[in-house]
DNA sequence: TCGATCTATGCAAACGATTGCAGAGCCTCT
DNA sequence: AGAGGCTCTGCAATCGTTTGCATAGATCGA
């Protein structure tokens, strides 16, 4: 039992004074790797005052000897995106098997706050970061490589070799999207890209023109957009853009699932009923995509899978410094609901 | 600009020897507090040594030093719940501006993971605990009062006084709710709610009831059913319940939007369509409730806030450790979409 | 010009753990 | 019985800061 009404923590020195030993001996019984050097008697006896004692090393002291905290942090561009938060679930569930605690920084998308959540990190000798924010060409990757400290991209990567990253393979997703939407017959498909220097943004659609040449299909100019942000907000002005143009599609592709939201939004104001007028897919497969009107046809990234891989990549990583970056593609799935059907007649 | 090369981190030492000074007068520079007490023309050449050399302070000798780690815990049941990102972002945010690092944890509502994480929080130092887990009697809160951490619940609180909370009004938000579903001529209501050992299960049942009675109406107690998780599934479980009893009723009320999604597969699975023959309401204004289908009617917890609030009155109680509990009920607000009509003739 | 008052800096002791080294006791082998 | 080798424990330095105290100059008033 916890010592109730102890008002300062109890230290190595008081459980040693207790049981009569040096602080170094119960330093060494509560250290696994050295427990085997001293007499089970005496080790029992300090169990016994450590448990009586209610006694807690001090993490500072422990990081502060040996430079290693057990923390990691973790940077995401938007906490409130749904899409973030499996990730973190999965580095965080990881991670504390591995006894690690995460930090994590919100930055908003803002690179300063990125830079300063950084910083802090820093200062707090976090033994590794797993960087969700990364754009394909970031001044903040290259600082992180020239720092030292052990990192991981997740979901979104950089144009950099030798970095590690787990993301999942856009291209595939972009070729399961053409596959199921010629199916059906489509071959007029309007394109809403998301910005371009983020990854996730460039591959997407790079992986929907690459899949449909393979169909000796082609996107049309004309009915390609980009939104600045993968937002709803971004979603809408881009939809806009395209029912602007006049010219005749079958099938919205969004570049994630919130910009194929703001699509539904405007499709709806022009009067186009998905999917009897237009099919309408996404990618994330964020929670609730189901629960949309329609439920959303989209590409599920297997996000809690992402934030696994990154967090064991990182352990290793954090474990032996000199592996060579390991970079890992997570396979999507398409995940067929009811914002896709046939073209009509 | 920061070195590149150094293998070994800068210290106070270093840039003290660079300067020609002790390492104490640094460290009187680098303070706010006490930089007064130093000669401008020294305090400039530390500051120019500090930015060539690129120190940054080690935090854990700096709490090991002051006992103090700027860093607070924050404790959710569920990462990837959507009503529980903005209250971390909140707190994030407050907590950033005030020099603050959050330390996550997910206890996926299993009580020996929560105390886990507690007690990890503690080697760490935290300063305080912002806990959103917690039940109406919870042995973590006593044990978290006993031990003397600043605290405070954030959405969930307990029945103990002389704890810190700020939640949302749920019983404001239960009357609410009776009003808008009166006026729309509804006077036979079912109620399904969420787990009663927490407060917000409770208060919100409490609040349905209480508003009803004020209206001289009565919740008749076959239509409420209680589910022991606020899920999908254990609102499907309980809509299922409530329409195999076979009595009439023209509005639903869930305790939660995720709840009431789950009503939304089982009266649609009954052939039973939203609004025209049943009404139905959740509570909380999770982020996409405007998105299902219909749009939920539903009281908004201003989740953000709560998150924000709850680190204001923590750094309160960080910094003068005896100012008494504060606790503060936030107004909700009703958010009217189409999951309610007029009753049907 | 000399003591008293201030100011600006240095000194050294913490904070709580870890760990290489040294040494005390005991066993074993010849 | 004595030398050599083990095993177990203690010692003390160290990690990088902070901070109370001491002190060396500078300043000032008489």
């Amino acid at each position: 039992m916890a010592e109730t009404g102890s008002k300062t923590r109890v230290t190595l020195r008081d459980i040693a004074t207790e049981v009569g030993v040096h602080p170094s001996t119960v330093s060494r019984v509560l250290n696994p790797k050295t427990r085997g050097m001293v007499t089970d008697e005496i080790a029992q006896k300090i169990d016994a005052a450590v448990e009586k004692l209610g006694y807690r090393p001090n993490a500072f002291a422990q990081s502060l000897r040996t430079n290693k905290s057990f923390t990691v942090g973790v940077l995401v561009p938007d906490l409130t995106n749904a899409a973030f938060t499996p990730i973190i679930k999965g580095i965080d569930s990881v991670m504390e098997e591995a006894g690690y605690s995460v930090l994590v920084a919100n930055t908003d998308n803002v690179t300063d706050r990125e830079r300063r959540n950084v910083e802090k990190f820093r200062e707090r000798h976090v033994d590794g970061l797993v960087i969700a924010t990364a754009h394909r060409q970031d001044p903040l990757i290259d600082d992180c490589r020239a720092e030292g400290t052990p990192f991981v991209c997740a979901v979104r990567s950089t144009t950099d070799i030798g970095v590690s990253s787990v993301v999942s393979d856009e291209n595939l997703g972009g070729a399961m999207i053409v596959s199921h939407l010629a199916q059906l017959g489509h071959t007029r498909i309007a394109y809403v890209g998301g910005p371009q220097f983020l990854s996730t943004g460039y591959e997407r659609y790079q992986g929907i023109v690459q899949g449909l040449h393979d169909k000796g299909l082609d996107l049309d100019d004309e009915l390609v957009t980009f939104g600045e942000a993968f937002t709803e907000e971004e979603g809408r002005r881009a939809a806009n853009k395209l029912l602007a143009t006049r010219k005749k599609f079958t099938a919205l592709v969004a570049a994630n699932d919130l910009m194929a939201l703001g699509c539904y939004d405007e499709l709806a104001a022009a009067g186009l009923k998905c999917p009897e007028d237009i099919s309408v897919v996404g990618f994330d497969d964020m929670p609730f995509a189901g629960k949309f009107n329609p439920p959303l046809t989209t590409i599920q990234t297997p996000l809690l899978d992402v934030g696994a891989e990154a967090a064991r990549i990182l352990l290793d990583q954090i474990d032996n410094p000199d592996t060579p970056a390991r970079s890992i593609k997570l396979r999507p799935e398409l995940i067929v609901r009811d914002s896709t059907g046939g073209v009509a007649g």
